[in-house]
DNA sequence: TGTATAATATGACCCTGGTCATTTTTGTTC
DNA sequence: GAACAAAAATGACCAGGGTCATATTATACA
C-alpha cells in the first residue's frame, strides 16, 4: 500500500521501525534504565546520533511504541472483529489487552508518564485516553454511560484509573486476578461510591 | 523536642533539610531539568557527592520534598484547625491544598511518578493516597462513602483522579476553575457515571 | 588528652544522554 | 553521468548524573 513513497522515505519509516523493535526488546530483556540508547542504535544497525534523528529523547521513544501497540488495540475492539456489542464489555476489554501488553511493565509506565511533556503533537498519555473517549461515546449513544459528562475527561479518568490499578496490583494489592480488578474498577466508576449518608 | 540527638544526627538532619529547601527553590526558579545536583549541593554548601549520601538520585528527593509538604497538609486537616466536619469535606480541601502547593508543577509531577519505584519505604505516589485513605475512612465511618470498599484502594483511586485532573487543567482543558474541577472529579466518584440503561 | 573506630564529606573519575559540524547518501536537473 | 541541492547518517564532543577510594570529622573509651 505504500508502492508511491520514495525509497527515501521507506528507508526513513524502515529505520524507525527498527529502532522501535530493536528499543522493545532490550526494554524487556533488560529495563528501560539498563538500556542505552547506544545498545539500541547498534541493535538497529546505526550510529547512535541517528536515534536522535528520529526520537527527541530517549524518553520519547515510548509514546511511539504505545501508539504502535495501540493502533492493533483500535482494530480489536471493532464490533466486526469480534468485540462485544456492549461499549461498556468494550472498554473492559480494552483495559485486559492493554495490562496484558508486554509495554505494561511498571518502570516503562513510570517513565511513559514522565515522558509526557516532550511532544505536544503524538501525545503519549493521550493516546490510551482519547482511544478510550472513544468507546465512552458509544456508551453514552446507547445510554450506557451519562450523557452529560465530556468523553474526553472521562477517557482520561478512565486512563487513570487503569494505571492506578496497575500500579497497586504490580506493588503487591492483589485482592483479585488483575483483569477482575480492572473490570471493578470500571464497575466502581459507572456506579460510584456514595455510601448511605451521601445527599 | 530534639535535644537528646547527638550533634552528628544534628548535622545530618540539617544538611538534609538545607538539600530539600535548595532543590525546592531551584526547582521553582529553573524548573527540574535546568538545576543540576551540583547546583543544589553549592546552594546547601556541601560537594556534589554529598548530595548522594543522603538521596540515591537527583529525582529520589521528590518523594522527599512531598513528604515535607505533606506533614503540613495532615495538620490543616484535623477538625481542631479549623477543618469541615465532614471527611469528603475534607477530602475536597485537601486536594484543593495539593493543587495549590508549588511542588504541584506538572515537570515536577511527571518526574515524581517516574521516581515512583526507588525507594519502597518511603514511598512517594503512597505519601497522598495514604493520606487520603485515612480521610476516606473516617468517611466511611459516618457512612458517606461504602463502607464495602478497600479504604486504601479508595485512597490511590482519589489520589490518581487528582492527577489526572491537575494534568488536563495543565494541558488545558479548563471549564471551571481548578478547585471547583477538583470538587466536581470527587463528586464524580461519588455518584459514579451510570447512565439510564445500566442495570 | 590520646587513640581507635565509625560515620560523614569530598571531588576526581566514569558513563551515558544529548548536540552538532562534517560526511555520506539520495534525488534532481541539464 | 556530472554537477548541484537537500536530506539523512555519523561519531567526536560535551555536560550532568552517579560511583568510589580517600580524607575529614565526630564519638567512644582509656
Amino acid at each position: 500500500m505504500n508502492e508511491s513513497l520514495s525509497r527515501r522515505e521507506r528507508k526513513k519509516r524502515e529505520t524507525r521501525q527498527r529502532l522501535m523493535e530493536a528499543a522493545l526488546r532490550l526494554f524487556q530483556e533488560q529495563g528501560y534504565d539498563r538500556t542505552t540508547v547506544g545498545q539500541i542504535a547498534e541493535e538497529a544497525d546505526v550510529a547512535k546520533g541517528t536515534f536522535f534523528n528520529y526520537f527527541e529523547t530517549k524518553e520519547a521513544i515510548l509514546p511511539a511504541l504505545v501508539a504502535w501497540r495501540l493502533q492493533e488495540l483500535q482494530e480489536a475492539l471493532l464490533p466486526e472483529r469480534g468485540a462485544p456489542a456492549s461499549p461498556v464489555a468494550r472498554i473492559k476489554l480494552a483495559l485486559r489487552l492493554v495490562a496484558a501488553d508486554p509495554l505494561s511493565d511498571p518502570v516503562l509506565m513510570r517513565r511513559l508518564f514522565a515522558a509526557g511533556g516532550y511532544h505536544k503533537a503524538v501525545n503519549p498519555v493521550h493516546a490510551l485516553a482519547d482511544l478510550l473517549a472513544g468507546q465512552v461515546r458509544q456508551a453514552q449513544v446507547v445510554g450506557e454511560i451519562r450523557a452529560d459528562l465530556d468523553p474526553l475527561y472521562l477517557g482520561g479518568v478512565l486512563r487513570a484509573l487503569f494505571f492506578q490499578q496497575l500500579m497497586m496490583w504490580h506493588h503487591g494489592h492483589r485482592p483479585a486476578p488483575l483483569p477482575e480488578c480492572l473490570d471493578g474498577t470500571v464497575d466502581l466508576l459507572l456506579d460510584g461510591v456514595a455510601g448511605p449518608e451521601w445527599r
